[in-house]
RNA sequence: GGUCGGUUAACCGAGUGGCUAGGUAGCGGUCUGCAAAACCGUUUACGGCGGUUCGAAUCCGCCACCGACCUCCA
């Protein structure tokens, strides 16, 4: 099996060929959605990146394990220092549930969503909650080795330890004495060696929910935790691709490192994908700013930042558009943009089943669909990879113009080369309108009516039972009463 | 203050040391009874100041601005 893929290693800092571990085999592993909301802007980014290479990969013929976790171990919110509380305990005593209605109404919403998007699920979806056994055992191995300590029920990484024989901080840039120098002293934080090392097992107060046992006390995973011990056990000791958005990278992704390096003596991926943030009007999205805005509330354009709705397709197009490390300025002029474009593009595929075939072409789909490849191959360069196949929808346009022209074959290749990267690859599909289909019927049997009535007030009684006539044969009945017109279906 | 990323024409966004993606909008043209669509052409691009170079938006330095992360937690 071979590939030209160049991915970029955000370890290395560097554009890499993709080598896989195994020939034929890749393993991704991408960090998934913490469910206690639901899913919005954000939650869309990574999901179609790694849609986007789980896709091609697929597409390449590689059998590809796509591992996505849940993180539904609830953890704590920021609000205030030291007073913080879970994030799924939180909401499940504002909504009166208990913890897990919480995580399956969201996990529900996410895959509702996601499917909206039409991304692909993943290979193994797990949840932090169905692995707490795996967490502990990973976190007795780093006990045991003597990267971690137990203190007062709860259990620490000790980062100190670590970087002595490792790296700490290699994948974000971060140098352990700078951290160190950086860091603020706050109260409450006795039980840890080191204000910076993270917690692998905590505690449970009384009150919390959700809980445990372990051999240090009943409790709950630290967040780290979980990908680690997940992603070992799906995908190997060492596998191909970790992904996830760049505001993961610190501490997350480093303290995913350190866990993994330490309990296995050995560097766990490869390569190390990030996808970059959202802004919206050049900002970045937070509630406080009044422009949060859900998945659901942008496909219906229920949102008072949003001037219309604008559908999955658009949303996943406009996402494409631009390429995965670069930040993507949401506007509503920018979506209007998007969704011409989008429709533009569908007008194109479509059109393309009724050209009209001449005996040869002025047409190279073979350079055309290399041109695709080797966007693609680039770092998975969908924004060229689109302008590439709008050079396909402008030969389309042309031949229907009759300034070029295809032949038979031409046409297949053409028809296969759109199938392959718009559908196939960038997952795009055509959104069928059929809420409004019934709308619009009804909208155009009420004017055609009208039309009639006009001629009949003309006394044009040829054309208004021409009208009737023919909506006779279409299974309209036309009845006419004293107080007006009405009509209905067959 | 630190780490990382960014600043491209009206908007969104690619990009290579010299040959200036693409979408949307605007303007002009072709087509058309009119309109729309489509096609062709087009519009003040590369944050500022220096430097390297025959040549830089692309490499280097400084400055400005923007964003993420930088305590616990996720």
């Amino acid at each position: 099996m071979q590939n030209n893929l160049i991915i970029y290693n955000t370890l290395s800092k560097k554009k890499e060929r993709f080598k896989p571990i195994h020939p034929s085999f890749v393993g991704i592993y991408v960090c998934g959605p913490t469910v206690y909301s639901d899913a919005h802007l954000g939650h869309a980014r990574p999901a179609i990146t790694f849609d986007l290479l789980f896709r091609y990969l697929t597409h390449l013929k590689y059998k590809v394990r796509y591992v996505r976790n849940i993180t539904d171990v609830g953890h704590l919110e920021n609000e205030t220092l030291g007073e913080g509380e879970d994030r799924i305990e939180k909401k499940a005593r504002q909504e009166q549930i208990e913890p897990m209605e919480v995580v399956q109404k969201y996990v529900n919403t996410y895959h509702k969503n996601m499917d909206q998007l039409n991304t692909l699920s993943p290979s193994i979806e797990p949840r932090a909650t169905g692995h707490i056994i795996e967490q502990i055992e990973l976190i007795k191995i780093l006990i045991n080795s003597g990267y971690a300590y137990e203190s007062n029920g709860s259990v620490y990484f000790d980062i100190l330890k670590y970087n002595k024989k490792y790296q700490y901080g290699k994948l974000s840039g971060r140098v352990l004495d700078e951290l160190i120098s950086n860091i603020r002293d706050i109260e409450g934080q006795d039980e840890k060696r080191n204000s910076f090392d993270f917690a692998l097992w905590k505690k449970a107060s009384p009150e919390h929910l959700m809980r445990w046992p372990s051999p240090w006390s009943d409790g709950f995973p630290g967040w780290h935790v979980e990908c680690s011990a997940m992603s070992v056990k799906y995908l190997g000791e060492e596998f191909d691709i970790h992904g996830g958005g760049m505001d993961l990278m610190f501490p997350h992704h480093e303290c995913e490192i350190a866990q993994s390096t330490a309990a296995l003596g050995k560097e766990s991926v490869h390569y190390w994908m990030h996808n970059n943030m959202i802004t919206i009007n050049g900002q970045k999205m937070a509630r406080s700013l009044g422009n949060f805005i859900t998945l659901d509330q942008l496909f219906s354009g229920d949102h008072p930042a949003l001037e219309q709705a604008y559908s999955p397709m658009t949303i996943r197009f406009f996402m494409l558009q631009a390429h995965y490390r670069s930040t993507l300025d949401f506007s509503n002029e920018a979506l209007q943009a998007a969704e011409k474009g989008f429709q533009k593009l569908m007008k194109a595929v479509e059109s393309l089943n009724k050209l009209k075939l001449s005996e040869n072409s002025t047409i190279d789909v073979i350079k055309l669909k290399e041109k695709c490849y080797e966007a693609l191959d680039d770092d998975l360069n969908s924004p060229v990879l689109l302008s590439h196949l709008f050079e396909g929808v402008r030969i389309v346009n042309s031949v229907i113009d009759g300034t070029e022209k295809i032949d038979a074959p031409g046409q297949v290749s053409l028809k296969a080369l759109f199938n392959t990267f718009v559908f196939e690859i960038l997952g795009l599909k055509e959104e069928k309108s059929g809420k409004n289909d019934e709308k619009l019927t009804g909208d155009l049997i009420n004017m055609i009516v009208k039309l009639r009535q006009d001629a009949k007030n003309r006394k044009e009684f040829d054309v208004s039972d021409k009208i009737r006539l023919e909506l006779n044969k279409l299974g309209v009945t036309i009845k006419d009463r004293k107080d007006g017109v009405d009509w209905e279906r067959e």
